[in-house]
DNA sequence: CATGGAATTTAATTTATGTTAAACTCGCCC
DNA sequence: GGGCGAGTTTAACATAAATTAAATTCCATG
């Protein structure tokens, strides 16, 4: 029961020798993407993308084969071409589009706080947003999560640079709390930041609906995060 | 600048048609094969054994290449089948030894530590020892660690058996220590268990010397966690 | 120093899978 | 209702590995 979501950058099709076929029929994009509609063409994209999600965070990056893909996107594996340059092109886009859904859920959860809010809250915001992101929402996100450390440099450079600011928002996190005296001082920032966020990104491996609620998760997260860093 | 160790399974060598050839001289195998000698045969098998390691925890499971690991190693592909029936158990070998030597490590530091120590301390011990083996030692842990949740079932079998067994000295420490009044009621040990393993897992991502002292990350990791999981 | 088996190599085979090319289908517009 | 192009399929191709076979080197022992 593959999930999906993380919605499709802008039409941009055609992948095609030189553009020379359309691809986008003339009808015009629609602006917002909504939910799931649209063009019958972006439609059927947007199903190729969501079963290469799933695939890739099941089976990972080298693992993953465009039988596989195409046989959960309900179509021939050639057709894949027809949305996609490549297979390489298909993975990158599910691995930036993974980071980038998830880097805009978490600003706008953290934009959403209230001002004045204590920074450690402001920590404790963002493992939830993390955790429900990727065990509730996305296959985008898994796929990211997991296959990150085994891409080619070729088809890293955009995901990285994502990586990087989604990165850097929970670095500032840390490095306010920390600066706030909301964390204890005898801890490095840098350090707390990544095992925190190993604990989460983990969530994935042996997470599971059966495993127990997933508010039950978040909240014992966010209480080993809130004692683990406050100072006494 | 590959790392290595688990010592390598007893001798077994040979796995061609039926066992027609000996593979192992009739010197006799060494008993304790002590750290890198033996049999040239026998060498050789462990280089093959590390390198298939090292290109296992950086490349992943589906994406390690004989030839990869061949090259490493310094002799031809097919050599490989001298020593392993296939590609698939030569992995097996690495994801199994991985754990298990994880695990061994792990009792070893445990039946180490002095008699009526606190259970909470006894959970540290085990973030150093985890950590340290992790980080420090073993390209297999790392293999192991990395790619358990990638691999076809068919070759999972004994590296499951040993992931759980692994896994159950941790669920003793964790429901101990919440017996004990160590951990905090409000948190479910199984779920602390896993966050905090996750964290210790995930440090394979992203630690490299160059990120600081191992040593500050064992302290680290050590001080939220027992803040993390002590009553106030 | 010749011989036999261990260890390893080069050459050949097989198979899987990404990719391309060439049809084919089907709905829409004139 | 004929044609055209978007979308999709089937057939063909190319290539990269894994595996196997055959040939070769190495080395201990007689």
């Amino acid at each position: 029961m593959p999930r999906k979501t993380a919605t499709a950058t802008p039409p941009k099709v055609a992948a095609k020798k030189a553009a020379s076929r359309t691809a986008v029929p003339k009808k015009a994009a629609a602006k917002k993407a909504p939910a799931d509609s649209g063009t019958k063409s972006e439609r059927t994209r947007q199903r190729v993308l969501d079963a290469a999600a799933h695939v890739l965070s099941v089976k990972g990056y080298a693992g993953m084969r465009l039988s596989d893909v195409a046989e959960e996107a309900e179509l021939q594996a050639p057709a894949i071409y027809y949305y996609f340059k490549s297979r390489e092109d298909l993975i990158e886009e599910v691995m930036y589009s993974g980071i980038a859904a998830m880097r805009q859920h978490l600003v706008e959860v953290l934009d959403a706080a209230p001002d004045g809010i204590d920074p450690l809250e402001r920590i404790l915001l963002a493992v939830d947003a993390h955790l429900r992101h990727e065990l509730e929402i996305s296959d985008y996100t898994t796929a990211s999560i997991r296959n990150a450390g085994q891409l080619p440099d070729a088809i890293n450079k955009r995901q990285q640079a994502e990586t990087k600011k989604y990165g850097e928002i929970w670095r500032d996190l840390f490095t306010r709390a920390s600066a706030d005296g909301a964390i204890r001082t005898d801890l490095d920032p840098y350090l707390a930041q990544m095992l925190v966020m190993g604990a989460l990104n983990w969530a994935a491996e042996w997470w599971s609906p059966r495993r127990g609620s997933l508010d039950t998760v978040v909240e014992t997260a966010q209480s080993i995060v809130r004692n683990g860093l406050a100072p006494a």
